[in-house]
DNA sequence: GATAGTCCCTGACGCTACGTGAGGGTCAAT
DNA sequence: ATTGACCCTCACGTAGCGTCAGGGACTATC
């Protein structure tokens, strides 16, 4: 069996040499034997290891519980993997929304000057319509409020299936809550949960990560902090801005 | 405008006071204002800005360089987010990789002890077969030389149209090197290159990250030192086994 | 066998991005 | 005026190495 040197070890595994070096001293990858010259000689058997090691590595597991997994006396591999696996999953999830994200704020601000007849949110004045759109790209820049706030250049840059399902979500919860409003329910009233849930797990969509109860508090301030969307909240229902802001901070805080 | 203090800001945004207070030292977001009592309050800009820290640190970016970046004169946020898009989709890919070769592997060690009649490596004699797959699943389980030498219980997991494109690849790798040989090119012939240029991407595939020359030598190695490739090698031509480990080793040497 | 070049070793300090108290003001309500 | 929940500023600790510094070891060549 042919032994390897820290360095050639290292470029096979792709880590550095001090890598190595750290690995052993915290004992979690040792040498398979060490020479009378203090050299270190690994085999294929620590090779091996290192690979595990750094599969659970790229995990971001320390290195100390890396450790004791492999040395676990029952290290049920299956186990381990399957765990492995969900991780994997929910990481590679979050990737590949925040890929959707950017790919809606690059459109949206490449179209900036572009397109300019969409009308999702009517309730804005025309020459408020400048100003708020500036604000939005300009600070909202690829957030979560740029999100939740969709002006036309961003809803003009989804696709016809993106727009629908957006269209319907948003829908359905104002019009939901609307009749909650006329019915003459109280605010935040338990029947309205399951609308102002739905709202809650799709800004946890679009935003690419949970929206926990706090932040979805915020988010109803920030629905009452701006007059443009009150304009598009009153044009509903006389007072179906507060209604709804009430509503979403009552729902938050019976999570909280 | 509401201000916030640096609980409700980490509440909002799901980050530590420390880290509020960590990247107000190291300037890299500053309070909008800060109290006679000291206290440190923070505005809707802040709270934007810090957003757009988080989304950098998400891709990895060193806070000192998220903070030049959001600070540069001319921050080109369109170029700033496709840099983002690209770094985040190749993240995202890696990490489906990393799923898919999970999975691969969960399944082979599931079906252990079921499946007993593919025909992949039909070199191997059927008592060592025990041995050898003990040894594969034992030492590899979940990595590369694993996915290399995929076993016949590995081999079964994949769907038809992974191991059609399997197969393909491996046939067509295998075959022209064998012919080659048969036609008495050197070992490395540079018109192999393009069969080995795709067995390496195909390696870096299954892999889930590139596999640099020196790795691919190192295969090459893993290749010749186990007597059950050799075996299998030899049974397409004689001499192949050394042709193809030498031909990987000359290529990967010219790469290097 | 002397010299050069390349590898190896062991400290040991530095770095990032915070976590985690310690010790002590502040604010809002009771 | 006291409680409880906030806020502050040091300041040291942690992980996972990077990066010299100082000094042997191995290989090859002259």
């Amino acid at each position: 069996m042919k032994t390897l040197t820290v360095k050639e070890v290292a470029k096979l595994s792709g880590v550095s040499v001090r890598t190595l070096h750290h690995y052993d001293q915290i004992g979690l990858l040792r040498p398979a034997f060490t020479g009378q010259n203090r050299y270190r000689y690994y085999g294929q058997e620590e090779l091996l290891r290192l690979q595990q090691i750094l599969l659970h590595r790229e995990l971001g597991i320390p290195l100390g519980e890396i450790g004791a997994i492999l040395d676990a006396p029952g290290f049920d591999r299956l186990q381990a993997l399957r765990l492995q696996r969900e991780r994997l999953n929910e990481e590679a999830k979050r990737y590949a929304q925040l890929v959707r994200t950017i790919d809606r704020t690059i459109a949206s601000l490449e179209g900036d000057r572009a397109m300019r007849n969409a009308d999702l949110y009517k309730g804005i004045s025309p020459d408020k319509q400048a100003e708020y759109e500036a604000w939005l790209v300009e600070q909202y820049g690829g957030d979560m409020p740029e999100r939740i706030a969709l002006s036309k250049h961003k809803y003009e840059s989804l696709s016809e299936a993106e727009k629908l399902e957006l269209n319907q979500e948003l829908h359905d919860m104002e019009q939901g809550l609307a009749e909650g409003l006329r019915r003459g329910l109280p605010m935040g009233s338990p029947s309205l949960d399951p609308l102002l849930e739905r709202h809650r797990a799709w800004v946890s969509q679009m935003w690419g990560r949970p929206c926990p109860p706090e932040a979805y508090a915020g988010l109803a301030d920030l629905y009452l902090s701006h007059p443009d969307f009150i304009a598009r909240y009153e044009a509903i229902e006389p007072g179906f801005a507060e209604y709804l802001s009430g509503s979403m901070k009552v729902y938050a805080n019976r999570r909280a």
